[in-house]
DNA sequence: AGGCTGACATCGC
DNA sequence: CGCGATGCCAGCC
């Protein structure tokens, strides 16, 4: 379990929503993947999950931030189009074992992978 | 300075 | 049970 802010970027007070998101999406594990509503309900507002999106639209251009492990609730490749090539976010899932059929992840709720229940908001 | 938009999710009718 | 409307925060016209 690894303390949110701690991985926030050079303890700046700026704990805005933006940042949380990406300290989550940076600590998702390899081969796993999650939703944005679960890191929204992670965050608290699980009624944001619409920020995670745009969150993740800045962290597109992010080191380290590996939006393709970020699904919609459905386990579906929601934001593939906004990759530099809209079958990207397939390629580097299934390099990391995880099958995609329709846009869909298969086993998507075995790979899932639930912020609230393995971090710990500090 | 004010309002629309955005890679979603949930509640209400 | 299915579709429409609302919520959230920040960035960009």
């Amino acid at each position: 379990m690894a303390p949110i802010k701690k991985i926030l970027p050079s303890g700046k007070k700026d704990t805005s929503f933006f940042e949380q998101v990406y300290a989550v999406v940076a600590l998702i594990p390899f081969g796993r993947v999650t939703s944005y509503g679960a890191i929204a309900k992670f965050l608290g507002t699980k009624m944001s999950a619409r920020m995670v999106g745009w969150a993740l639209n800045n962290a597109h251009h992010l080191p380290n931030v590996p939006a393709h492990r970020v699904v919609n609730r459905n386990g579906q490749l929601s934001g593939k189009a906004h990759f530099k090539t809209p079958n990207q976010m397939q390629e580097l899932l299934e390099l990391e074992g995880i099958t995609i059929h329709n846009d869909c992840i298969v086993n998507f709720n075995t790979l899932f992978w639930d912020p609230s229940k393995e971090l710990t908001i500090e």
